[in-house]
DNA sequence: AACAATGTCATAACATTGTTATCACATCGT
DNA sequence: ACGATGTGATAACAATGTTATGACATTGTT
């Protein structure tokens, strides 16, 4: 029909966003962080933003197209936060730091990070480009120990393998630390760091 | 019809388990392997246990009674696999099998694993008794890793924290690999085995 | 310029969820 | 033997994700 003359009435399946799918977006960011991951709702969501329910369907195609979009960008806002850690002279010191930096964002953002990590919104799985995403945020990590690596901080190894081993060790405390209650008298800051400090002393 | 004359009218509030208890329980934990936590709904775990609805409310108070006792008998079986490990000679060799036992357990039950580990059930929150019971979980580790130090085979130190640095880099991997998909050509086994290694030798 | 066609969105309907209310009826105490 | 108690199956209720309906604006044609 030669149509699209003039707007393109949103022809974008879920990729390009519009004004009103960058509101539903931070509603929906709002409430995961205010209220927790329950509190995502079609409904709410839509309320929030300040539109109809059928927005939310139109634009992601329901509410998991939603978590998806957090999801992918809690991964990207994380990566931020390991790219934001310049390299120093001291790429064992830049491996802390990174580490250090992983934790300030679970502690930060606890319900993004269990949209990233638990399996908290029912039926929810990320489709093959989300997970794509999360995975180069693991290359991010790995290309930090490649660098290392090459520099002679660390012993040689391959990268994404030794990523992979690092990322699991600060997920591991992150995440039982978020989880344990408090008759557990654990000191979970120092849990940390003796993890990270093993980790990294064993891949010298 | 006068049926029903010998059955007892389970009075027992939600902690003794009468048969129908047991079914629902039974019930429950077969959805649970089978379809996953989406499945676990309470029509369908009083369906599957041949029982009403109601059952579900007068045992355990809901479904996230349910809910607790699946998380309460995970627990106990991962408590069980660990203490299935009998100690011999060499505590440093026990522990490494106590790993594996671990990582098998979550291997074989990933949905109750996610059940215990992860946020799956929207709203459930363990109760206090439940914390319990699964920090009771982390003291057997304590007291193997407690032995292991006695022996002079691991350095002194206080075992409940090191039992959290050393659960927390089981689960860490653990919790990775059940979550990354297949485009990651990541190695898990060898990931666990070498945190593993890792953890233990920085506990020398 | 007027009118049919298309597409978008707000409203409402639908199926399913957890939970609570209703009510028949079996069991128990007197 | 008979009322009181309490148990449990059925049905009702609120809230959820999703789909259908219908009004309305925009577009393309005559």
């Amino acid at each position: 029909m030669t149509s699209a003359t003039t707007r393109p009435h949103y022809p974008a399946p879920m990729v390009q966003l519009d004004s009103v799918g960058s509101l539903l977006l931070e509603a929906a960011s709002d409430l995961l962080e205010d209220e927790g991951p329950g509190a995502l709702t079609v409904r709410r969501i839509a309320n929030a933003a300040g539109v109809s329910t059928m927005n939310v369907y139109s634009r992601f195609g329901g509410k998991d197209g939603v978590v998806e979009h957090l999801f992918i960008e809690g991964f990207q806002r994380l990566g931020q936060a390991m790219s934001s850690i310049v390299p120093t002279d001291d790429p064992i010191a830049d491996l802390a730091s990174c580490g250090m930096a992983y934790r300030q964002f679970a502690i930060d953002h606890p319900t993004l990070y269990s949209v990233m990590f638990d399996r908290v919104v029912p039926d929810f799985q990320p489709t093959d480009d989300a997970k794509l995403i999360a995975g180069s945020t693991l290359g991010l990590l790995a290309q930090r120990l490649e660098r290392a690596m090459t520099a002679g901080a660390l012993r040689p190894g391959d990268p994404l393998h030794t990523a992979a081993l690092v990322w699991a060790t600060c997920h591991g405390v992150v995440s039982l630390e978020q989880k344990t209650v408090e008759p557990m008298a654990i000191d979970w800051p120092e849990v940390y760091q003796q993890a990270l400090r093993m980790i990294i002393a064993g891949l010298k």
